[in-house]
RNA sequence: GCCCGGGUGGUGGAAUUGGUAGACACGAGGGACUUAAAAUCCCUUGGGAUUAAAUCCUGUGCGGGUUCGAUUCCCGCCCCGGGCACCA
């Protein structure tokens, strides 16, 4: 009988479905969440998936990522490969949009149509714990996940120029407009001030920098985001102003009247002749300055303000500016004046937002003193290469005496030596940088700074379908608060508390004057733990005045609490010693507990957070306080505070202190005028999550800075969850970068609904062992999602502070050489393809294209050529006889598997599928030579070397073998590496290393053997001509290279 | 302008630490089978010289360098792709 006529057809539209399927009933790909031994977490970036379905390269990466956790599979980890969709944002509703239907719908044909699509292509999912991000069970954790960032003060709202597509309607972030247009539809995007939410995560700029050093990731990878980051370091200046009659009623001096600059190069400081400030910067706008040239000014700042995006970028490079006339500014280091100008070269977003030029060496500087003739000074020698090796050794005067060293008619930007730099000259730029350093900070016109280019992350999204952002607004919360606090031996209503209360009351305030426990031994924990729940009611609106040791424990709640407060009162207050030392007090105040005070009064305190919890702060004291020394109001570390020192008023310990009243009511009154119609946001409590998408049939924007949820009357009102007072809630939704940072904590934990995550399952999946994804998610998508887990380890609920343990960058699918584009018409549709060849063919073809790394070309003809591989693989498996006499060599059984095994392991796809090939070219070539033994090993390797890659083929010759089970509960196999080493090798026999003859040698022949026969070969001979070789070379295994 | 990638046959792409460049495919050409075509199978295939076989020259974007030997390392440049862009 004819063999041939045996074998089953291929036929892929039987074996596929039916292995699927297989894998869903048995359960195969869902590991034991709790108790799986060796737990790998395979993730792939989460897609976004569009209307029109998927896209070829979606494929490529969903099975590259597939291939290799079925291959972790068989080593014998316990592989979880989850799956879900990132379906919330702008893209698809703008689609919706454009063919006029409603996103819920669109939404979820586009999610069953994308499941059904990766159930096609054959992937291990764990089908049971899938994430949309549309789903209230989802997108109530990524609120809770805003709740986080808000009690941690990372949530905030701040006004802000943002881009404005008036065509989308909405607010875009900076990495959405490419060169001054939407990335979207491609309208010119304009500038627009906006209330806006925002995530702080420039606070962890550094951290996030620094696990760069750590994290396996390709440095390319951690360049990007490195240069995202963009720290530089340098120093803040401080130039006086001068030439400048301050008003009188100002007496004291305010660091105000200092420009400060940040510089990378504080060691031309010198140099330095002019001083630039952006045209937002608070010496025009926020202060009347006596400038005598201020229409001149205010006109340029006006036109430069009115620039478009598009506009500053089209005249980049020329730059423009006006001189402040009226003023100058002081050069720390020369003493000198120098004008001050303004320009909008200079960004108000980065540094201080006003810089000091120096021509000699800044390219912009240069370029803006040439235009306007300002003087241009030398501060810093080049040094050349051969100066620079000159210089060890010899003394430094001779370089430094080398003024040729200037190009005479150029900008100098790079580093060298210091010259007419007085206490810098001859010193290198990075020795100079250091000791100017010093020097600003010894004599206090500066100090040591870093300034980070990396931005906070915009939040709010002015549209319908995200999660709404779970905040209520409401007005009686915006009510400026007072709080009170007492000092030592007293209470609540001691001292004038009762009658300043009053008269808050009658201003506008709500007021609390909690008595603090057991004021006669102060502790300072109790102290703070009894102010807590009043912290708590304090909004931006309000003030907090401190009597004496209440001033200090002011300070500490400031000290320990991302809370915003406007106004501090520190009266008679208790910083710095005592005016008498401990000893006398404790002879003065026989009966008091002196040694808790003492403890409290002297704890430190976090200045730092003070000021940023803080507007301004005043420092009220007397001259004849008994008992605070009215010179330690210096110790205070307040940016902006203004200090009273008045006379007769002893600690301030009367029932009633009119003065002290009145300037206290005073300094607080435009409080409640400013706050009169303003609303105060209140995080939603956790327990009333989700606050839930409403069903909106017109889910259209506005258009007028408001998002669509603003139309929706029912959804907007509600009662407030602190004062139960009728409230607004927020209209934003929050930006699907949130819901896509945060989601593979999810997957491990779908099941829990009480919690975003579960603790111990989470230890035991995370972090991630695989992440694969896109390049183009490089710096945003894996900066936050790192940023998120940073902030998720600080608050406890984890402990690890970086997601990925491993990410590997794929890279894009082009077809012919042209990018995949529907427009072009050119977009390989994956439908098709497994409709035609089937899932195996187009998987494999899909490993075999390219290098996955740098992505690949589709080609047609590529893909046919691989479903005739296919084919011939099939036929070759079922016509192995195993009747032969055995073959000789059979190492490209073992061989196989180590290449395969190990080319998979680093993701060189093309190379496995490569080495697959030889394989069974191999196979073909003997298939009738193989005897019982080896004929069933061979198709065994056949088998289970193809698994990771076409796993549907392999489950059918693994089940033709006899197989029982899943192929993919086989080990993948060993390989015996004694079997790869031949007995023989060819040695290669090169002259002046150009090949010339080979010969066969034993494998263990010795370098001295190797060389002899070398010379021997008779074409050697022929180079040789009877001369002796200069040399000879012996690479062991590899050649024998002869010099003549 | 700056920062990352990359440049290898007609095409997609191999070459793990410097050691036989072009694995594995696609395409093309030739042949077998066939009335013919498709499918399948076999052979050839970087360019060039010359030939009967052999052999030689040349060749990894360009120009230099290091080395016995360079696709690989160093210096200078060109081109393509991506990102950033007045970031002090």
């Amino acid at each position: 009988m004819d063999k041939k006529s045996q074998i089953p057809e291929y036929d892929f539209k039987e074996i596929e479905p039916k292995w699927q399927k297989y894998w869903e009933d048995e359960k195969l790909h869902q590991p034991d969440m709790d108790k799986a031994k060796k737990p790998f977490y395979n993730l792939m970036m989460f897609p976004y998936p569009s209307a029109e379905g998927l896209h070829i390269g979606g494929v490529s990466t969903f099975t590259g990522v597939d291939t290799f956790g079925r291959l972790k599979k068989m080593q014998g980890y316990d592989v979880f490969e989850p799956i879900g969709l990132d379906g919330f944002g702008i893209h698809s509703e703008n689609y919706a949009m454009k063919i006029g239907e409603h996103i819920k719908d669109v939404s979820a044909r586009t999610e069953k149509n994308f499941y059904r699509q990766l159930a096609s292509i054959g992937n291990m999912y764990d089908w049971s714990k899938t994430v949309e991000t549309y789903k209230p069970e989802y997108y109530k954790w990524t609120q809770w996940l805003f709740l986080q960032m808000y009690k941690k003060g990372l949530a905030y709202q701040k006004k802000a120029k943002v881009n404005w597509c008036p065509s989308c309607k909405t607010v875009l972030s900076d990495e959405q407009v490419i060169q001054g247009k939407c990335e979207r539809c491609d309208s010119e995007v304009q500038k627009k001030e906006l209330k806006q939410w925002f995530f702080k995560i420039t606070e962890y700029a550094e951290k996030l920098l620094k696990n760069l050093d750590w994290i396996d990731w390709p440095e390319d990878v951690k360049t990007n985001q490195r240069n995202w980051i963009g720290k530089s370091t340098g120093a803040i200046i401080e130039f006086p102003i001068s030439n400048f009659q301050f008003p009188n009623k100002f007496k004291i001096q305010n660091s105000k009247f200092k420009i400060r600059v940040f510089t990378t190069r504080p060691d031309t400081l010198f140099g330095a002749t002019y001083m630039v400030v952006a045209p937002e910067h608070w010496l025009i706008s926020n202060f009347q300055f006596p400038i005598s040239n201020s229409n001149e000014v205010h006109e340029y700042v006006k036109k430069a303000l009115a620039k478009s995006e598009q506009e500053r970028k089209a005249e980049e490079g020329v730059k423009t500016g006006v001189e402040i006339k009226g003023l100058k500014a002081v050069n720390p280091a020369t003493g000198e004046e120098i004008p001050v100008w303004v320009a909008d070269y200079v960004l108000t977003d980065y540094g201080t937002g006003a810089i000091m030029a120096v021509p000699g060496h800044d390219e912009r500087d240069w370029e803006f003193a040439q235009k306007y003739g300002l003087e241009i000074r030398k501060v810093v020698c080049p040094l050349d290469k051969d100066a620079r090796y000159k210089k060890q050794g010899t003394n430094k005067s001779q370089i430094t005496n080398h003024k040729d060293g200037f190009y005479n008619n150029e900008c100098f930007s790079g580093e060298g030596v210091a010259v007419s730099s007085g206490f810098l000259d001859g010193l290198e730029t990075f020795e100079a940088k250091e000791k100017m350093i010093e020097w600003l900070e010894e004599n206090g016109h500066g100090e040591r700074s870093t300034d980070y280019k990396l931005r906070d992350w915009c939040i709010s999204r002015q549209r319908y379908w995200g999660p709404p952002i779970p905040v209520v607004w409401c007005k009686n919360c915006a009510k400026p608060k007072a709080l009170l606090i007492h000092g030592f031996e007293a209470d609540g209503e001691s001292n004038w508390f009762l009658s300043l209360k009053k008269q808050l009351e009658e201003q506008g305030f709500e007021v609390f004057n909690p008595s603090m426990p057991k004021s006669e031994h102060p502790e300072l924990e109790n102290w703070l733990e009894a102010l807590q729940p009043y912290l708590d009611k304090l909004n931006e609106n309000s003030i907090i005045v401190g009597h004496s040791l209440g001033s200090k424990a002011a300070l500490h709640l400031l000290g320990k609490t991302h809370k915003k407060v406007s106004k501090l009162f520190l009266v008679a207050s208790a910083i710095g010693n005592p005016k008498r030392n401990w000893d006398n007090v404790r002879e003065k105040m026989p009966g008091a507990d002196v040694e808790s005070l003492q403890k409290f009064w002297q704890a430190e305190i976090d200045w730092e957070s003070v000021n940023q919890s803080v507007d301004s702060s005043y420092i009220i004291l007397s001259k004849d306080d008994p008992v605070i020394d009215p010179e330690h109001y210096k110790v205070a570390k307040l940016k902006d505070k203004k200090i009273e020192i008045w006379e007769g008023f002893k600690h301030f310990s009367k029932k009633r202190v009119p003065e002290l009243e009145k300037y206290i009511l005073e300094n607080s009154e435009d409080l409640p005028k400013k706050t009169k119609n303003e609303k105060a946001p209140v995080p939603v409590s956790e327990k009333d999550l989700p606050v839930e998408l409403p069903d909106m049939e017109d889910f259209l924007p506005e258009g007028k800075g408001k998002g669509p949820l603003a139309k929706n009357e029912e959804f907007v009102k509600t009662k407030c969850p602190v004062c139960g007072a009728e409230a607004q809630r927020e209209t934003d939704v929050s930006d699907p970068f949130v819901d896509s940072s945060w989601y593979f904590f999810r997957y491990p934990s779908t099941e829990f609904t009480d919690k975003p995550f579960d603790g111990e399952r989470t230890h035991k999946w995370l972090p991630v062992d695989s992440y694969i994804g896109g390049k183009e998610h490089t710096v945003l998508h894996l900066l936050y999602s790192r940023f998120i887990t940073m902030v998720l380890n600080d608050l406890g609920h984890i402990d690890f502070d970086e997601p990925y343990k491993r990410f590997f960058g794929h890279g894009l699918i082009t077809k012919d050489g042209a990018k995949m584009s529907k427009s072009k018409g050119n977009v390989v549709n994956p439908d098709e393809m497994i409709e035609k060849h089937g899932a195996d063919t187009t998987r494999l073809y899909l490993r075999f294209l390219g290098d996955f790394e740098q992505g690949g070309d589709w080609r047609d003809s590529g893909v046919e050529g691989m479903s005739r591989f296919v084919k011939k693989l099939w036929h070759t498996f079922f016509e192995i006889s195993g009747e032969g006499q055995g073959v000789k060599k059979d190492y490209m059984i073992d061989r196989t598997i180590k290449l395969i095994g190990e080319d998979i392991e680093r993701l060189s796809f093309n190379t496995a599928v490569a080495r697959y090939m030889e394989f069974v070219n191999w196979v073909r070539d003997n298939k009738d030579n193989f005897n019982r033994e080896q004929a069933l090993k061979v198709k065994k390797t056949l088998a289970l070397t193809l698994a990771p890659m076409a796993p549907h083929l392999a489950e059918e010759f693994w089940s033709s073998l006899g197989g029982q089970k899943s192929i993919f509960t086989e080990k993948w196999p060993e390989y015996n590496p004694v079997n790869i080493q031949s007995d023989e090798i060819e040695l290669v026999i090169q002259v002046n290393g150009k090949v010339r003859d080979k010969f066969q040698a034993d494998a263990e022949i010795s370098e001295e053997e190797a060389k002899k026969k070398a010379l021997e070969s008779e074409k050697i001979q022929k180079y040789l001509a009877g001369k002796e070789p200069k040399k000879v070379i012996y690479v062991k295994e590899k050649l024998v290279n002869i010099v003549i």
